[in-house]
DNA sequence: TTTTTACAAATGTCTGACAATTAATTTTTC
DNA sequence: GAAAAATTAATTGTCAGACATTTGTAAAAA
């Protein structure tokens, strides 16, 4: 392997990016081990801390992963589907805290490619997923709840939709979508009255995925979008009335 | 700010955690300069290589900038819908290539999830996005296209309608799922008679668009995935015919 | 044969230095 | 006095060499 590196970039990005170029186009195949640091530094005429600083680059994406001891070094890693969930979750929150999106457009984003699990969930759902909903909505009604609680057990209700459709890779590509709005989620403060609408509306939706039912779930989940938005207005609202 | 720090992991691993998190519950906001290098040596009381390797971590998410010179220094960054497109790309890709996924279960996700986006593009659509869409179908009615040229602009079509439900926050969890079903579908080889087919069927979908009819373009859509999907299974009955 | 020890290879970390870049400051020049 | 040029200081980028730590392997001892 010959590399050639431009003056423009850092060293450590530039080998970093020749390295996961390997990885993507399939050159480097996954458990495969990469050259010791040593054999890097004499591949791309660095010190050995800049073929670290590429090396650590990769594992803040998990391409790679290092042992230390004599059989040890950097291989490449398979990336599991639990690691990208939490990559996509990492980026999503940001994404959405760092550019100012409204709670409406993340919602809306959220509800729509929710519903584009219905019709798999309907055909799909296993016993267990409903059980995990339900288990959900049950918390949702403990009356001493944190709001910040019932947040966190509204995500997990709609993460067990999502995975009721069966598709890991929509799953994966859901999990921001559903988690990082409940940041924005936990600006919202839930009166008894508007929590009882929610469960309720859970409800429908966990009996009507039982019954198979698609049409109906689209439908509740469409009010349940509704409902939630009619929430975030009325925040709204008030913060601009005592403003 | 004070710092307890494990054994069990690597300090920069560490200590990019515990900067990651100042950054996302808020307490480095966007823009702001972190402590230089040495200032963080004595922080966390360890070596500047080591303080090194875990910005150059946070570099590799995008989630900070260094700047040389006097006033330089790492900056946390805005991470730009730009930049998350790119790293949701790499890593859907990684993930569906590393892990087996079927062409079909990445299929399935891929056009369950653009039909989320029908009903807000067909109310929003502009004509930029309109005619994104009838290039992109022109270019593939080109005779002499190479597969993968087709493949590029069949991935570049879909995209089009996707940004055309005018949500950002959609676009970008799409991004994935519609770019990285793109060396899948390089395996497929493209008749001229199959891509007749895809062109026609892109062709209604724009036109359904133009007329703002969101059931046709489902509609559509939905035999778009079904002609996708036989033309996969064609592929697989070949293969093991040949082997 | 089993256990222990020693060794070797590799990553993890540290120290100290120098190079390159950039903003601010000072000096020079007109 | 103002503008241009040179200097300086701060900061990141890179390098060299060393030692610590971990871990597999091989040799030695029981």
């Amino acid at each position: 392997m010959k590399y050639e590196l431009d003056q423009a970039q850092e060293l450590s990005a530039q080998i970093a990016q020749a390295i996961r170029d390997g990885i993507m186009e399939g050159r480097l195949i996954v458990d495969q081990r990469l050259p010791s640091e040593s054999d890097l530094c004499e591949q791309f005429q660095v010190s050995r801390p800049t073929v670290r600083e590429a090396l650590k680059r990769l594992a803040a994406q998990n391409l790679i992963r290092t042992q230390r001891g004599a059989s040890g070094g950097a291989f490449v890693n398979r990336l599991s589907f639990e690691d990208a969930y939490g990559q996509q979750i990492t980026t999503s929150t940001l994404l959405l805290s760092m550019n100012a999106v409204s709670f409406e457009t993340a919602c809306e984003a959220r509800f729509a490619l929710e519903r584009a699990c219905v019709a798999l969930a309907a055909q799909r759902r296993t016993p267990d997923q409903l059980a995990a909903m339900r288990a959900e909505i049950h918390r949702q009604s403990q009356p001493g709840l944190s709001d910040e609680s019932f947040c966190a057990s509204d995500v997990a209700f709609h993460r067990a939709l999502v995975d009721a459709a069966g598709n890991p890779v929509m799953s994966y590509q859901l999990a921001g979508a559903v988690e990082a709005i409940e940041p924005l989620m936990n600006m919202i403060t839930f009166t008894a009255r508007k929590r009882e609408k929610i469960v309720e509306l859970h409800t429908l939706i966990a009996d009507a995925l039982e019954a198979r039912d698609a049409a109906t779930t689209e439908a509740v989940l469409g009010q349940l979008a509704e409902h939630t938005l009619e929430l975030a207005r009325e925040v709204a609202r008030m913060r601009s009335k005592s403003a």
